[in-house]
DNA sequence: ATCTATTGATAATA
DNA sequence: TTATTATCAATAGAT
């Protein structure tokens, strides 16, 4: 430098620490310039002057997206404070919610069979209700079936039973007309006998 | 510089360049601490080299925290692409999971009754499957007595009318019997008749 | 890496 | 902030 050697701390006068701040400034930005076209670099350049002010060089015109690089190539967890935070929380509503997604899953799995509810699309989903009504529906229906066909057929047996019944009954009526008929032929076979016997004992 | 003026362009010798990177580069550090130092400013500095390598300087000693200041100083919604993209993918994400849990949700809360599931904490989400299982078998079971009683009663009147059945059968054996007893009875009266007929007309 | 001639940066000043 | 200028620091090219 020139008219006398720095030494390398503060300067006490603001004069000249602000006069040195600005040439500085300037020729810090022009040497980042000069890097980054010299070597095809990349280079960002934040300064935040005593009183707050910030002068800031990105040299691929987008200081964003080269913290962004930066962030993202040192994969660093220090990500810090409020945005870190914040993120924090997503991930943890995010994890919560793939949990609870995770067990209503599971419940339904269970209840539909062998395709996974991970595997459908929101269509496919919006339908599972009207597919489970149906599928409570399908049970019902053919135990239903089962149950009415076995009915049937037992009330089946019971109609053959009945007519079979009916033809036993006529039976049985025909069965007692020739008892009272037998009954007639016993009297009139004893009448006649008895006849007989008078009229042989009076021919006698 | 020495030995020669630099014309301000990519050096298109890899070793020169490569060269002039590495001095350059610690040159430019060395000016931002001494600017630090001098003028009492916070500075950022981060080089990405052409193969993607990073150095950077960070005079507080934490570049997270001065690039957070950055940002909030400029408070501008050019927190730009990658960072704003990937909040709005987390945020979509967060929307989609919300969306699949209600819809799983009404699913359930279809079958389950009144009890909303977004009510219940995760030991009753976990004790879900087992009840819905028994609900399940609650249905099955409930139909399946209702339909075993229905047949239990059939059966018993099968019953009943096969025994009356056999009480009718037997009651045709007997008349079967009588039946025979009165054919005996005719064959035996006209016998009767016939024989007294002709002991009459050799009494006559 | 180290050297050094030369250029570029800048402290003091205005 | 900018301009001047004497001086010093940075560095290009060579080793």
């Amino acid at each position: 430098m020139a008219r006398g050697k720095v030494q390398m701390r503060r300067i006490e006068n603001p004069v000249h620490r602000q006069v040195t701040f600005c040439k500085r400034r300037m020729g810090l930005l022009k040497k980042a310039k000069e890097l980054s076209v010299l070597c095809d670099a990349d280079i960002g350049v934040i300064v935040f002057s005593p009183h707050g002010k910030i002068y800031e060089l990105a040299t691929n015109g987008n200081m964003a997206g080269l913290i962004e690089r930066y962030k993202s190539n040192l994969q660093e967890a220090q990500i810090e404070s409020s945005e870190q935070n914040i993120s924090q929380v997503v991930q943890q509503e995010v994890l919560f919610l793939r949990q609870e997604v995770d067990l209503l899953q599971n419940s339904l799995r269970y209840m539909y069979g062998d395709k996974y509810i991970n595997q459908m699309n929101l269509g496919e989903l919006q339908s599972l209700e009207s597919k489970l009504e149906a599928w409570v529906h399908n049970i019902r229906t053919t135990k239903m079936q089962i149950m009415s066909k076995e009915i049937e057929m037992l009330k089946n047996k019971e109609g053959i039973l009945k007519a079979a019944n009916v033809i036993l009954q006529e039976r049985i009526l025909l069965a007692i007309n020739f008892f009272r008929e037998t009954a007639l032929f016993k009297i009139l076979f004893c009448s006649c006998r008895n006849l007989f016997r008078i009229r042989i004992r009076i021919l006698k």
